[in-house]
Parts: C-alpha cells; sequence; structure tokens
DNA sequence: CGTGCGCTTGATTGAGCTCAACGCGCGTGG
DNA sequence: CCACGCGCGTTGAGCTCAATCAAGCGCACG
C-alpha cells in the first residue's frame, strides 16, 4: 500500500487534502469543483448537474473501473486517487495513455463507438463520480456554458497527445523523463499540492511504458538526475532539487 | 505539383472525384457527406447546418490554413485535398501530428484555449469548408443528433490518437511504416477509392517526422518492402502488393 | 546548364535495448 | 524468529537498430 488514505496530515506532500469522513457527494463540497466538470456552472445548475451524477464508486488498487471493449455509458471524474489509462491491441500489445489525478475525466475515448478501447486502473484506492453519458448529453443541450466547457475538456485531452506525441516523437530518454517530472509537478500544483515534492503512484515499468522505454532505461535517467542534483528520493518519493536544469533539458536541443 | 486536380480519369487512382466545375457550396451534394459533420443529420436539418458554414476556403498548396498562435474561432472540414498539422514548441522543435484528408475535420485542439495549438498545411491545393465554432455550438445544442456525432468525431480523434501513441511508443522502424501504409489505405477505401494504389501527398520528411523516424530510416524500410515485393512504385507512388505481410508485421511481435 | 530539392544508399556511431545478476523491503509460512 | 519467495528497482556488459554523416542520383526549374 502506499500513502493512500493519509489524510492532509499524511507523511507526504500530496496525500489526500480532505479525510475520507468528510467526502459529500456534491460539487459543490468537492476540492476538485474548479478543474472538474463544474467549474463555469452557476450554482442554480449545479442541481442539475448533480442530479445526473449517478453515483461515487470506490475502485481498490488494481481494480479496473472500465476495461476495453465494455459498453460505453458514462464518463468518470477522478475525485480522489490516481488511474493509468491502457490501450491494448491483442494480448501483448499495450500503451499507456495516461495517468490521471483528481479533477480529471475518463473515458472519452469511448464515446466514439459506444464501447471502452482503453481500459483504467486504479493506481492506489480511488474515488470516481460516474457521470452518465446520456443523461450528460441531454444536460449540455440545455446548459450551453457547460457544454462549451465539456467541449474544451475533450479539446485539451486532444492537446495533452499531441505533447506526448511529440514527447514519444522526437525526444531522447532524458528529455522524457524530465517532461514526465516536470508535467506531473505542475498537475500537482494546481491541485494546491507541492510542485517539488510528490509521489509516483505508478511502477517504473508503467512509466517505462508510457514513455516508449525499458524500465532499465528509465532507472538508468533517475540515477542520472540523482548524481546531477536534479532530484532525489527514495524510487517513488521525488524531490526536484533543479527545475531549471530539467527545463532547459525539455526545450534546449 | 502533383497530381492535384486531374479528375477521376487522372493517372492516378486517388484523384478527385468530382471535377472542378461539378463543387457545391452545400453539403448534401458534397461527396464527403456521410463521412462529415452532416452525417447523421435529417434533411430538414441540414439546411440549419449549411446555413452557419461562412464559406469554403481554398488553399493552395504549401499555404498555411491556421498557424499556431492564431485566434481559435473556426473548425474546418476538409472537403477536397489533403493536409499536415504540425504541433510546435519553440522554432525548432516540430512534431506532425496527423495528416487529414477529405472529409476530415481540423483544429479541434483549439477549442480549448481560443487558441490554435497547431498549424496546418495544406500538401496539395485543396479546399475546406469554414465552420464557425460559436455557431456550431449554438446548433449543436438545438440538434441532438448532431451534437451526439460531433462528440464522436472528438472522441474518434483521441482514439486515433491513442493508437499513433502506440505506434511510437512500441513499434519498430518497419512496424510504423507498414502501420502508416495500412492506415492510408483504409481511409483511402472508405472513401471508394483503391485501396491498394495510391499517391503520398507527403515527402519522407513529413512521413519520418509524423513516425519518429529520420528520412534515411523511412527510405530504407521502404527499400526493403520493395525487395521483399510487398510494395511497388515510384517513391510517391504506391501499390501494395502483400497487404497480409504488411498486417502481420504490425500485430506479430 | 547549373542549382536545389527530394530521395536513396553506404559507412559509421551511439543511444537505448537485451540479458543477467543483484539488492532491498515485505509478506508468508515453517 | 528466520527462511524464503516475490515484486520492484538498480546496475553492468554486450548488442542492435536507427541516427548521423556523407555521397550521389534524378528531376524540375530558373
Amino acid at each position: 500500500m502506499h500513502g493512500s488514505h493519509k489524510g492532509p496530515l499524511g507523511g507526504v506532500s500530496n496525500g489526500v487534502p480532505i479525510s475520507i469522513a468528510s467526502i459529500s457527494t456534491s460539487c459543490a463540497d468537492c476540492s476538485m469543483h474548479e478543474l472538474c466538470l463544474p467549474a463555469v456552472v452557476s450554482d442554480k445548475d449545479l442541481d442539475r448537474l448533480e442530479s445526473i451524477l449517478s453515483k461515487r464508486v470506490r475502485v481498490a488498487r488494481g481494480d479496473v473501473l472500465y476495461r476495453s471493449g465494455d459498453v460505453f455509458t458514462s464518463l468518470y471524474a477522478v475525485r480522489l486517487g490516481h488511474f493509468k489509462t491502457v490501450y491494448s491491441e491483442g494480448p501483448s500489445i499495450k500503451q499507456i495513455i495516461g495517468f490521471q489525478m483528481s479533477g480529471e475525466i475518463l473515458g472519452m475515448e469511448g464515446i466514439s463507438h459506444s464501447r471502452h478501447k482503453c481500459s483504467s486502473i486504479a493506481l492506489e484506492d480511488s474515488e470516481v463520480c460516474e457521470i452518465p453519458y446520456a443523461r450528460l448529453e441531454s444536460l449540455l443541450a440545455e446548459l450551453p456554458s457547460l457544454q462549451a466547457h465539456f467541449h474544451r475538456m475533450m479539446s485539451r485531452e486532444i492537446d495533452r497527445e499531441h505533447r506526448v506525441m511529440l514527447l514519444l516523437g522526437s525526444m531522447s530518454a532524458d528529455q522524457r523523463v524530465a517532461a514526465f517530472l516536470l508535467n506531473l509537478s505542475r498537475r500537482y500544483e494546481t491541485r494546491g499540492f507541492s510542485a517539488n515534492h510528490f509521489v509516483l503512484r505508478m511502477t517504473r515499468e508503467d512509466i517505462g511504458n508510457y514513455l516508449g522505454l525499458t524500465i532499465e532505461s528509465v532507472s538508468r535517467v533517475f540515477s542520472r538526475f540523482k548524481k546531477n542534483d536534479w532530484i532525489e528520493g527514495s524510487p517513488r518519493d521525488v524531490k526536484l532539487l533543479d527545475r531549471k536544469a530539467l527545463e532547459e533539458l525539455c526545450t534546449h536541443y
């Protein structure tokens, strides 16, 4: 088990900011409010959005939220925890498409074919809001600001994937890992956690698969970064010591 | 110039299927009808969709339809011709995100930040329908089937990018080129052109950039495929001789 | 007729992969 | 309690595939 459910005073700086007891079903109370779907919805419309959310779902570490091939019925908003999303072709070919954290939406790739084309797996004990898609569509038609926001979220996903394609298409191993760490850093920062100290929820194997590298290469890059005093910490616990060096590495060819 | 505007009887099998003179502004008459936005729209609603299409735009080979950083106002449906879409960071870092052909939608990545994050460049003399996005959004709210279809198109783009990530993350040079050719083949086929004989509208450099390979590697792979009698033809003119071999290469590890 | 662009091919190099060994922490069971 | 196995991560040695460097070809175009 890995530091989940520790609460705000837990050992790591990006633990869960609210205790389990205080979690509510309401969007208004959710700490991810302004990152998630309700971001632009007025108070009076928030009730309507909440009314279509069928339920909160708990997903234990390692459990599959949805599997490639499952009938697509819902999107999921991560309320708590972390997920990895895997695209697979056949039994042996797998590509991790992304790692999702609180406030992010899962399952958008399923809209196009009414079946999921990816699987989403919890990296730690997690919680999501299930958003029945048919109901969401009706609501979007009625709430223009929500519609606009939903489209922005899909577009942002497309944009994110473009950056991953750049990474996979033309960056060295060192650059990929640096970009990966900086990306996590920024996302934790926007969630109110430390930008320079966080815990990796995924294994080296996951990182390698995501970045198009072997586990050994990932490990070597981490070692190199440590030797340069750019980062420190035990395998999963990362401190960024020289952000600038990492940034320069990414952009400076 | 490269075989554009040759009409159905031109030398190559994926020339333009209708002569220039017969091109109309109407979606109903457009040969890409059922691949594009109007696919699911009823006849009576088609007028409304057409009424928001501000204009047809001609784009000469090499011209930029929109540039990264431009204010986002419209999507574009490719009516005729081919485009490449380039994501760039800084002056020297470029990644081709995709090649678009008739019936496909350009510009969706711009929705999220009200500015385009990519540039789209015509690979030959082309024509697009400009779709003012603000008007489209209003219309989507009124036409549920159009809304659903639009979401499917965005989702399909996400799904497409997942497959590119798989390609870039875990395929060999040979596999990448094979997958690239087969992808083009399928897309021409759905447009009513030959699946086994088509013209590449992009340079080796474009292909290499897209596939995360150097121009030399791309060239070598083509030579290898020719030596195996899997393909034949001059640089841009490609005939697939052994589709099965290419498919096996892609899936069989 | 030269010049430049797009493409190919060859020789060499090197970044990252493969294979292998090992260390560490942890849970399990004798 | 220790022994053991196991999952996860690190490190080293050698190899390989694709990048780099370099040359040359064909063709369009001024």
